[in-house]
DNA sequence: CGCATTGTTTGACAACCATAAAACAATGCG
DNA sequence: CGCATTGTTTTATGGTTGTCAAACAATGCG
């Protein structure tokens, strides 16, 4: 039953800034990492309704922020759970995933009750 | 003689997260705009110089760079002069280029005259 | 005025990307 | 075991991008 397994993804040293800016820079990519940020996991196929995108275009994304080192995945049974890595991405670029978390809050307009959600994961984060 | 024209460039409030990310996310711009941070302003032959590119591919980064909102140009004379806009994205996006400009300094280790420089710009702007 | 200097625009080209559909793979449930 | 569930890979496609070269535009200098 429980066997988790992890996917491969690249270590904290090799994570380039450029690709994590990269891949933070599509739209789509950027609403998984901020939603991440207030959920903590989530499988491809909630990506995808939440997203309303195919699950071959949301497999895709999570590939590319994998790859950047934005996110790891972690198969439990037959679903696969990304979520961020945010102490790696804190040890290698201080500072950068909160700002820019916050700043995806401020830029869609219903952030007023997420944005305490945002902040507040950013703050409680202390495990893993 | 003395007059200083300035191109036009997105208001602050228009300024978009992911637009801001994708143009940092290509390595010769966020070259170019680490290079802003210590020197302040720039022409474009001096970034083309420096940068070993045609003059007509960093034309269309200082392009990229004005529209998403990054840089704005102030032509003087015959040349024209790129700066950062460190207020405006301070205030649309708060810690969002510092921590970008901190994280490229640690990744780049071509970039001779670093993090101090940077450092040193970033302080006298009196913030922080 | 002519001309050199400084950038921009256009054209061309190869590479990459986001997307979806369909085929494929893996996994647990009954 | 068969099968539904969950994602990934493959294939195709339309769009975008980074790059250079060449033509063009603007500007000040002599």
């Amino acid at each position: 039953m429980g066997s988790m397994r992890l996917l491969p993804h690249p270590a904290t040293e090799d994570i380039e800034l450029t690709e994590v800016l990269r891949a933070l820079s599509d739209p789509i990519r950027l609403k998984i990492v901020a939603r991440l940020a207030t959920v903590g996991e989530m499988t491809c196929g909630e990506a995808g309704d939440h997203l309303g995108v195919h699950k071959s275009t949301t497999s895709h994304h999570h590939r590319t922020l994998r790859e950047a080192g934005v996110v790891c995945t972690k198969q439990e049974g037959r679903m696969k759970y990304i979520s961020l890595r945010r102490d790696d991405l804190d040890a290698r670029f201080p500072g950068l995933l909160d700002s820019i978390l916050a700043a995806s809050g401020d830029a869609s307009p219903s952030a007023a009750s997420r944005d305490q959600s945002v902040l507040a994961a950013s703050g409680e984060r202390g495990r893993r």
